[in-house]
DNA sequence: TACTTACTACTAAGTATTTAGTAATGAAGC
DNA sequence: GCTTCATTACTAAATACTTAGTAGTAAGTA
């Protein structure tokens, strides 16, 4: 099993890694949304905590250099410090390494099997891009 | 933004997201590998933890239900109580719903962008399995 | 049999996370 | 100016996580 390419103790460190539980979920939420004020994140945390514990983690956060604030009017606007895009890159690496044996080929296969997921355009434009990606050459 | 489909407080509770860090990690190494042994998990962490910790955390985790033991010869074998394909359908849902805005598309089109992954016959394959997509009919 | 090796279980303490209370601030309306 | 509302910051305690020591057991070997 197991053909992935890292050695031991070398997984590259993101960000996510790092996280507790809580911190974890608050920036998925963030990174769901985009930015949000803590009466938001609260809103879509499980287990009901309080504002002032959700505060609290928040300014945590920010401590440790995970997130960053706006002042927007009188309160705060809470936004990931680091880029989603970067984010997303390492999290999926991650998640083809852990279920699908370093294969992105299997990756996509589970994705599109769900295909009542997909509208006859998105497979379109999906198999656009696969004549795509076969121009410019596979590995 | 976010035109992710569930309600506030109602994200559908993986065992991924109630796990702790470390549970975190040791249960990926054990996705990762299927089954492994104490030692084998150890050798996998970061942070070098002693052997006697890492023998502590995969009790906790059994106690947890997140893992079963197999005995092999003499020592013990670790699996992850739950099936991988489970596990990995609820990962890539909620990696969809996190940094794809719940798009399907969007997340094929990242694993498909980085397309030096992936080798012309992958790509023969993928785009096999985009048309047999749109015969069942999309959406 | 006594010694070594390779494991396991139990236990306790240190550290981090998570919680939520209380107080302070500033704006808006009366 | 005083009260209310919506915020924030600070603080302390409870809980959970993480760590690793010590001791026990069974197999193999001299």
């Amino acid at each position: 099993m197991s053909h992935y390419c890292y050695k031991n103790n070398t997984m590259a460190k993101t960000p996510h890694d790092l996280l507790s539980r809580r911190e974890r979920h608050i920036m998925d939420i963030l990174y769901r949304k985009g930015r949000a004020t803590a009466a938001e994140v609260m809103a879509d945390l499980s287990g009901s905590p309080s504002y002032s514990t959700v505060r609290t983690q928040l300014r945590v956060l920010e401590e440790k250099g995970h997130v960053r604030h706006e002042e927007e009017g009188l309160r705060y606007v809470y936004v990931p410090a680091t880029a989603r895009s970067a984010v997303r890159r390492s999290a999926l690496r991650h998640l083809v390494e852990t279920f699908f044996d370093g294969s992105t080929e299997k990756a996509v296969a589970a994705l599109l099997g769900d295909s009542s997921r997909l509208s006859e355009a998105e497979l379109a434009r999906i198999a656009a891009l696969v004549e795509k990606a076969k121009k410019e050459g596979g590995r």
